[in-house]
DNA sequence: CATAACTGTAACCAGTTTAGTTACGATTAA
DNA sequence: TTAATCGTAACTAAACTGGTTACAGTTATG
């Protein structure tokens, strides 16, 4: 259970929620068609809604809806809204300071992660969640 | 201590040893630099010697050097010799079957996540160690 | 106004992963 | 023969994720 999940899970729930419309879903719905409990949803939503990309009433009828068409949700924005791990670490214990190499490590790494990060998300804003929707539906 | 650091620690192990040229390195000194235990760096350095990156020498005046120049070794070809996590992970679970959204995400997802690694592969392959151990020393 | 049905969130638990550590066998140079 | 080194297995500790329970707060409805 290490490796975080939650971008996946998320598309999940975005998806459902845009085929559900103006409908306002509710966790225990969507819990049942990722398999997992709805606290966890819940969660998941509460990160979505700070980000602007779903919205949420609480009370007797609440439920949750998308915030925007699925056309203009990037998978990017998805990414970002989440606490998605970097590829890489770095290491834990800061390198010997006494070595040169050491000393400048942490810097260039640290710099190369940010590039990294910035390739996941070009490539991420090149689908919309229209588009998941569509790959999934013609399957 | 979850995310994995290996990528981290292997550019800074093979900077390290292209910096030694042709004199062997032991895996003491390495993880002076490095600041961690030596059996760390050697079960690092065997999955970089089964990738063709470094060779290793066991006895007396054993050690290890790089298996060709720091100019001829991408950044990608690291990567791809390392067991590094995915970018995010599916849901433990297999979704629910019945619902026609969750039985197309999980394949959906998986494509998602080879598309992923692919650009992370394509960025990393732009950078040798050559390239690393110039912006290090410039620093 | 009382009730029922939700969300939001805190708190705790269990499983998994990572890195650190110890230990030891195998190999090699001197 | 000895000392130094790698390779690797086994165990441990710490961290993280997701699952679960519990409950306060909010809202529609009769």
């Amino acid at each position: 259970m290490a490796a975080n999940s939650q971008f996946a899970v998320a598309i999940h729930v975005l998806t459902i929620l845009a085929k559900a419309g103006d409908e306002r879903v509710k966790s225990d719905y969507v819990a049942g068609s990722v398999n997992t409990n709805p606290v966890v949803i819940r969660r998941l939503l509460s990160n979505l809604q700070e980000a602007g990309l779903v919205v949420s009433h609480v009370g007797a009828t609440g439920g949750t809806t998308l915030a925007k068409q699925a056309k203009d949700i990037r998978l990017s924005e998805v990414y970002k809204a989440l606490p998605c791990g970097e590829v890489f670490a770095l290491h834990a214990k800061e390198a010997n300071q006494d070595c040169p190499i050491g000393r400048n490590m942490a810097a260039f790494l640290c710099g190369l992660q940010k590039e990294i990060d910035k390739s996941i998300e070009e490539k991420l804003r090149q689908y919309t969640l229209r588009d998941v929707i569509e790959h999934i539906e013609e399957a």
